[in-house]
DNA sequence: CGCCTGGTTGACTAATGTCAAATTGGGTGG
DNA sequence: CCACCCAATTTGACATTAGTCAACCAGGCG
């Protein structure tokens, strides 16, 4: 069951104390007694696989911060073609867009749950309270600047380059809830990877391949052990 | 001389009153007397064509507001090979960055000038102004939703489908600042658009003359004229 | 007048996509 | 516990798109 280990700490309708990732999330800087009132306006919402939070051209109605599991980020083109423009972890925040519709669709990889937030009683929260409003910016530059490397990714590098540089991006990611590990897990499934990165399933699976002839990685259920960090990290970064 | 043409309305250094695009910009919302402020913030600084404005992993000691002119946002892979995450128009917002670092590089295409902030000041002076904040807030997201856009250009598309998408888009952003018009002007050159679209300059050529033939544009000086807008945004939406 | 830069065109190559078949592994019911 | 099923992944053979390398062309400027 590929999903990240976390314990579920929010069963209820409200759960002030037990959030795992608080202090890496939107709310992480309120104090006590804000968080209280902040904690008022949110529900607590269980998602299972493939279900969706939200789909593009929706009318925004809700904000929401992850807290367990990992959601997929995407864009369609009319015929279906797919790019996965992110993959969305516990402290994520979710839902601001350009207009008041959604800009991309995002679902549920395994079993997720968030804190959700209509937009109203949201937005009158944040709006006099600078701290609040300054970290939706840092966490606003944060995004961008990962969508820009993801440019960089996606319009000049090889798929052996992609593939490397995503394993890197993707296990320092990791890193930051869970410690850095040897073994990088891998709950999105191939599509998912070759969504995200501009190439074919089949693409991935032999670049795949080809990385564990070389020696680089290990392929593991629901993962990769990397063995040559360094080599790897030249060819990430390459 | 590709440039867009606007009226040069900052000659010295300070131009409290006839900055062309300030409802466009970041300072757009400011009442008189807070612009007064701000403006004392502000150096008016002229770049010449390919000067650059910052380059990336340099310090970041300045943000910018572009008040005339185009410039080229762009990140570099080792080897050399160029990405074009952006160009910023007249009342675009430039230097924010996840880190303390410039996460890429920008270049004026043509003759260009800005508003120049030093970091320190603006954000104290920003902090403390809610309006300030939620400004830069929609700013940020409407630079992520373009971003996110082209992720899914860069991964999903063919090249006709890029030169097209980038046409239609191109001509969007020049309607918000001068109105819609036929003939489109590209103040930036063929490699520009190659590295903004993830192709060659010969690809973007070859397409450009297909495009042509196919009776959907006609090239002319410095841009391009659109010949059937229809066909062209159902190509470009494809 | 002719150079220089940027753009275009042509012939060929390489990388990645497409289509189809084979393999793996986990989960389920007997 | 085992056999089977299904979905996901891997592999192979071949097609296609875009890249590479090289030559050519056109306009602007000394």
């Amino acid at each position: 069951m590929p999903h990240l280990a976390f314990p579920n700490s929010c069963d209820g309708f409200r759960c002030e104390t037990h959030c795992s990732v608080r202090s890496l999330a939107i709310c992480g800087q309120l104090n006590e007694s804000e968080h209280q009132e902040f904690e008022r306006l949110a529900q607590h919402v269980r998602f299972g696989p493939k279900e969706a939070l939200f789909s593009e051209d929706e009318m925004v109605d809700s904000v929401y911060s992850l807290t367990e599991g990992i959601a997929r980020l995407y864009k369609l083109l009319p015929d279906g073609r797919r790019q996965i423009i992110g993959f969305a972890l516990p402290g994520d925040f979710l839902g601001m867009a350009p207009s008041n519709r959604y800009s991309f669709s995002a679902d549920a990889i395994g079993p997720l749950t968030v804190c959700k937030f209509f937009r109203g009683p949201f937005m009158r929260f944040i709006e006099n309270r600078p701290q609040m409003l300054m970290r939706m910016n840092e966490f606003a530059t944060r995004e961008l600047g990962l969508a820009q490397d993801q440019m960089l990714l996606l319009g000049r590098r090889s798929a052996e380059e992609k593939v490397a540089a995503f394993l890197v991006g993707w296990r320092e990611r990791l890193a930051r809830l869970e410690g850095m590990t040897k073994t990088v897990t891998l709950p999105m499934g191939r599509q998912d990877i070759a969504d995200f990165l501009g190439l074919t399933i089949e693409t991935v699976s032999r670049t795949f391949t080809k990385l564990e002839r070389e020696k680089l990685i290990v392929i593991v259920p629901d993962g990769v052990r990397v063995l040559d960090s360094k080599r790897f990290d030249a060819l990430a970064a390459a």
